[in-house]
RNA sequence: GGAGGGAUACCCAAGCGGUCAACGGGAUCAGACUGUAAAUCUGACGGCUCUGCCUUCGAAGGUUCGAAUCCUUCUCCCUCCA
């Protein structure tokens, strides 16, 4: 068993604040496994690289012998958390939460351990709540410090609406702490608010109130929003594995640093040293390669990640058209298809339009050759390979 | 309830009677280069049967030879007052 230094020492690693630490460790001295709380909206189906930081944690949580409760907000998912929004978000529907939240169970497996994992629905306690509940709720905290939160203040004071439902979700979300009686509970940094209006609220409801464990948000792709699905700059880790290895290989060199730091589980001292090889001439794509097959191993194996380095390494490098193209069908118009109609239906292109200007531009290869001419026909029963881009493939067949 | 302000392409945002398929920025896509789907540079970025034609500027009407631009009504949003 580690002493108590170093289990505050794995539990602050990555973090970007802890409160109270004093208060945490003197739950950590008193030896009991402390109940750990996260909670999750079941809005994006599929969990993305994002969701993963803070899960390594929750994981490392389950390594000292806490017990990790994973809250899906199947209730608070109908309200839509507010937080880093400048617009009110759309409700979900009953359906799509639930569908949602078994999607996020199947795979949060993937890094938690099923053993040591109490999986909560917050519908369990705010269905009996129940109106007059919420109302008695609600009666708790003021608008005054509502308005204290810096989304809120700056949609106010924009002129942006705000629905009163969206006070709500921090009261709800407090809630949630007093009924799984947490001890800590995790969260990303934009999450301040809600998480202390939980030592509010458990205070109220005579409970020790719990600390906090704030992560950095991970950027996405387009290394300045936060990772979302809804921005589509995220990584899931579902996606396929040559896919996720791409979309890793894509991140800026300067970005990737940050890659590391919050999603690596390579010793500090190791990236330091990686930073160290590429001042001194050390091509950063090759680090760029490390960070991908370790992130890939972890979710599809490692068999997987060194087919994604080489079907990478065969199309980028090379120009090699990729083993796994799609075929397409198409139906020939007296004897012939154009190249536009092609492109369009074959949904390398959304339109003939821009399956000319792609024409144009250079972008169109058949069979690996760069075509021209915009006015190219393929005759019934040919069969070729159409690439557009780096990216695009698709096998055609013309009937 | 009253008084103002606003709604433009994926997002932000110009335009305020013709030269507007609509400035600019972001995102995206393509090309070049390369060290990679990094960076940088160049270009494209409504649709089509594509040297031309068709449909767009919240919705519906109207004025005009001609409207994103003017008028009327409607819808939604914001601000201030009550």
């Amino acid at each position: 068993m580690l002493g108590v230094e170093d289990r505050l020492a794995l539990i602050k690693r990555g973090a970007d604040e802890l409160l109270i630490e004093t208060e945490l460790v003197e739950r950590l001295k008193s030896g009991r496994p402390l109940r750990i709380k996260a909670g999750f909206d079941p809005t994006a189906p599929d969990l993305h690289l994002g969701h993963t930081v803070l899960i390594n944690k929750l994981r490392h949580f389950q390594d000292l012998g806490h017990h990790v409760m994973f809250l899906i907000g199947d209730f608070t998912g109908m309200i839509g958390d507010p937080t880093g929004k400048n617009s009110t978000r759309p409700p979900l529907s009953r359906e799509q939460i639930l569908a949602n939240s078994q999607t996020y169970q199947e795979q949060v497996f993937k890094i938690l351990d099923p053993e040591k994992t109490e999986i909560c629905f917050n519908s369990t306690w705010f269905e009996p709540l129940g109106a007059s509940g919420m109302i008695r709720l609600a009666a708790l905290h003021t608008v005054a410090r509502m308005l204290e939160r810096d989304d809120f203040a700056k949609r106010y004071r924009g002129g942006q609406p705000i629905a009163i439902h969206e006070f709500l979700y921090p009261l709800c979300q407090g809630y949630d702490s007093v009924a799984m009686k947490s001890d800590l509970e995790l969260g990303g940094t934009d999450q301040k608010f809600n998480l202390l209006v939980g030592r509010e609220l458990q205070k109220h409801y005579g409970q020790p109130p719990q600390c906090v464990l704030m992560m950095p948000l991970l950027e996405g792709l387009d290394g300045v929003n936060k990772m979302s699905k809804s921005l589509g700059n995220y990584v899931g880790i579902n996606e396929p594995p040559r896919e996720i290895f791409g979309k890793l290989m894509s991140v800026s060199d300067e970005l990737m640093w940050r890659y590391y730091d919050l999603l690596s589980f390579r010793a500090s001292e190791e990236v330091a040293g990686f930073k160290r090889e590429i001042a001194s001439g050390r091509n950063p794509r090759d680090v760029k390669v490390l960070l991908a097959q370790e992130i890939v191993s972890r979710f599809h194996g490692a068999a997987a990640s060194v087919d994604a380095l080489s079907d990478f390494e065969a199309r980028f490098r090379q120009g090699a058209i990729p083993d796994d193209v799609s075929e397409v069908v198409l139906d020939s118009v007296d004897g012939e298809l154009s190249v536009a109609q092609v492109l369009k239906q074959s949904g390398l292109t959304s339109s003939t339009s821009e399956a000319l200007r792609m024409i144009g531009q250079g972008g169109v290869k058949v069979d690996g050759v760069k075509i021209d001419d915009k006015n190219l026909a393929f005759a019934a029963r040919s069969n070729f390979v159409l690439q557009v881009g780096k990216r695009k493939y698709a096998r055609v067949k013309i009937r």
